[in-house]
DNA sequence: CACCCGATTATCT
DNA sequence: GATAATCGGGTGT
């Protein structure tokens, strides 16, 4: 018997140093284990967009290395947390092949499942499938801010993401991202269908 | 349900 | 000075 139970199991590195839009599409199902001193909030991934940064003008990479970016230039298997719009910040996975310069992938967004309460008291929403419903609505039920970035998400700590079993693609939907000016056509946005944690539209 | 807009600030032109 | 990988509240159909 091996591991056919693959409950708490860190997804390694080499998860992430592969296709962009392939680690996106894989992360659909996955889990996102905050650990704030001991409390541990839990979420399963339920929607991404892949941002391959070399040939993509939607990603915050596209114009090469800066000092906000930097983290989408630097090791596979990091979190890259953007802040945005004067009031959000935004959680990102860096992925990419090695020979591409970056990548990531936007968590958009994640079904609670332990903590729930604490995910409350860091929102100012009454109704469940509003509390994380969206990039800038996880990272504040989760409590991910600007320290965040550059983190390894491969090791036990404050954040860390978890292997779970793989979503079949009959129920992974592939369509357009959404909140961009640029490349709409591309069909790297990825959720569960009926899942009902996923962003509008 | 479909737009419209204000909030609020780092980053880039 | 404009824009931005957003959100939540508002108004109108």
């Amino acid at each position: 018997m091996k591991n056919n139970n693959q409950k708490n199991i860190i997804l390694p590195r080499s998860f992430y140093a592969r296709d962009t839009i392939e680690v996106a599409r894989d992360l659909i199902g996955k889990i996102i284990i905050r650990d704030i001193d001991g409390i541990i909030l839990a979420a399963r991934i339920v929607e991404t967009e892949a941002y391959p940064g070399k040939i993509d003008p939607a990603s915050h990479a596209y114009r090469g290395k800066t000092e906000r970016n930097s983290a989408l230039f630097g090791p596979v298997g990091h979190a890259y947390v953007y802040f945005t719009y004067g009031i959000h910040y935004c959680l990102n996975f860096v992925s990419r092949v090695p020979e591409s310069p970056a990548g990531g992938v936007l968590i958009r967004a994640v079904e609670p499942l332990l903590g729930i309460d604490h995910m409350y008291k860091n929102r100012k929403v009454q109704n469940l499938h509003l509390l994380t419903n969206g990039p800038g609505k996880l990272t504040q039920a989760l409590e991910i801010g600007p320290d965040f970035n550059h983190i390894d998400i491969t090791k036990k700590g404050p954040l860390y993401v978890l292997d779970a079993p793989e979503v079949s693609h009959e129920i992974v939907a592939v369509v357009t991202r959404i909140g961009i000016s640029q490349a709409k056509e591309h069909l790297w946005r990825f959720y569960e269908k009926g899942n009902k944690f996923i962003s509008k539209k």
